[in-house]
DNA sequence: TATGAATGAGTCTTCATTCAT
DNA sequence: AATGAATGAAGACTCATTCAT
């Protein structure tokens, strides 16, 4: 493969980028700073990218396609509408605490930045999303584990509380219990018992 | 008084910079931008205020001392918990679908930014409501008309999705319905019936 | 005035740029050099003007209000259609060896790059041009001094070949006897005797 | 013949970068829109030339030579002065409409820019011209084709206008019958009758 | 020969900030 | 208080040119 160094240098890149963006948010990182992170010169960052746009939106590609709660799978292997539940709470509790890595700010504000074609991809990954838990509180709900919910209500409440944490442990010494509140309540409000 | 004139120019500054960082958030606005919205020179800004940081302060403390639920007067008045409560569920409502006001994203990127002096006003606001909220809910709870919830957790269930709502609803188009769901839900958690 | 000190510099960044516009073209001057031609910092260029282009236009409009050969006041002046002719053709031949002081060149570059708003201002130059001649040699062969020459043809060759001799005379050492000569000879065309 | 593959890139080269000199003059065209054009890679260009003005001089000089109006071949077979001077009157006509494929402004610039080498081969080229038209014109006027003209200054113009309108039809819509006026009234400036 | 990654210099452009008026 | 000209630094971007492969 002749685009052996390239494609390296390419991962290099969005690595070192990627710790800027979390660290600094979408705007404030500059192609220099990208320039500098990855130990390349100028000219040799313009080879692969043309603007710090494009560089976050490949990274955001690769992220969002490796995402995706898909709760099928263990469904189909008979785990137990509560195990999964907990299981994915348990994810969630984690990020929500893990504020170095995590993109909130940066995807914020490269989605309000130039509203054009924004937007799709974060409505895509909210149906997304929706659609898996949809899945997973119907099969709880017929399994008799889980109440009776309105399943569009609780999940937007699960959605956005937890975006809204994860946004506020990016610029405030957030509580280490505000995850774990917030994921009993919600238990609380799915599980019978 | 002599700085009547100085406290006009200083209104129109913060109204017109607000509505650009409503607009744009908080590091996409510069100074000349602001000059340009309040048909102001360079120079002339200058003599009011140092940077869009200073601005800014000036705008979320005139912002935050407006703010704050407080609904211990509401409660002297012998109005019902459950009035007091859907009165206050019906403005958060409003707040998140009405992103074109909101300071959302330039509040966090504010905070994001040099985060040494950052967090303290946040922290403060969310003790604030903390608090305002702590006394409704233990009014009702009291009163009969409210389910024995724990005050901590359903308080931080409200208050990060109502954040996190509005912090989406700058950057992609929200459902109407997202708002209603959310505190219709939060009702059911809360009221008795 | 207030804008006295502004006008002065525009002026000065006009003179400046012309210089190096006639010695180097249109497309080899960059803002850089004008600020330095200038003494004057980036920034300071950048107040009044956007661009090599922006400047260069309000140079050439200048330019062109000045220019424009008007015979008619000197018809009504009573002077012979010959003594006009003389006068006009020896500013020519002058005009032709001038080659320091020529925009030739960089007209040529400023007008064949981006052919878009272009041309109008060229043609328009050509067409005043040529109604100022008509009005000579009609005065000319009226008062029965010119011969019944084609006019469009004899300005076509008056205009064209000055044109030709200033771009040379900015890229090779030209004769000092060419433009003699070509005067020389169109007199020979349209002049009787 | 191992450079016959090198001699086709070369070839490919040359013609690639003279439509680009031709459609933007020489200072426009950089190494890389040269590359992009001949479709090679950045290296692969380099080892054939080292700058854009080594390409165009090769390119001048190939045109250079394959040019050179030479009529004392014709005037040995035999053809009549009018003739051989309608025909290469006809090339100039097609060539001042042609300014497509000319190089008129590249040169132009190509020479204007540091002088120091330069003007030297427009001057053999202005020369060699000359010499030939002498040719033609004695030849003309000793058969009694043509008019007793002063050779030089008909030259002159004839070579001037032709260039001016060359250059000029690169930049402004020229009328097309502007080159038949001026071959016309050159006609009649040289021939009998 | 040819590739394309990489460098580094040069220019463009935008701003925060200062200052004489 | 206010103007707007001017400065200088920072960052964007483009290329000529080199070099390992």
């Amino acid at each position: 493969m002749t685009n052996k160094r390239g494609e390296e240098t390419r991962q290099l890149i969005k690595k070192s980028a990627c710790s800027l963006f979390a660290g600094k948010g979408f705007k404030q990182v500059t192609m220099k700073d990208i320039c500098e992170a990855a130990n390349l010169s100028r000219g040799g960052l313009y080879c692969h990218y043309g603007s710090t746009r494009e560089i976050f939106r490949e990274i955001i590609n690769n992220f969002m396609i490796q995402q995706g709660d898909s709760f099928s799978e263990k469904i189909e292997h008979q785990l137990s509408a509560k195990e999964i539940l907990n299981e994915v709470l348990e994810k969630y509790k984690n990020e929500m605490l893990d504020s170095q890595s995590s993109l909130s700010l940066a995807l914020y504000e490269y989605f309000s930045i130039d509203n054009t074609e924004t937007g799709n991809e974060l409505c895509a990954q909210y149906t997304a999303s929706f659609n898996a838990w949809q899945t997973l509180l119907e099969y709880g709900i017929k399994n008799g584990e889980f109440h009776h919910v309105d399943i569009k209500s609780v999940f937007d409440l699960i959605i956005f509380s937890y975006q809204g944490v994860r946004m506020y442990s990016k610029i405030m010494p957030i509580d280490e219990d505000i995850p774990q509140r917030i994921i009993d309540q919600i238990k609380k409000i799915i599980v019978k018992e």
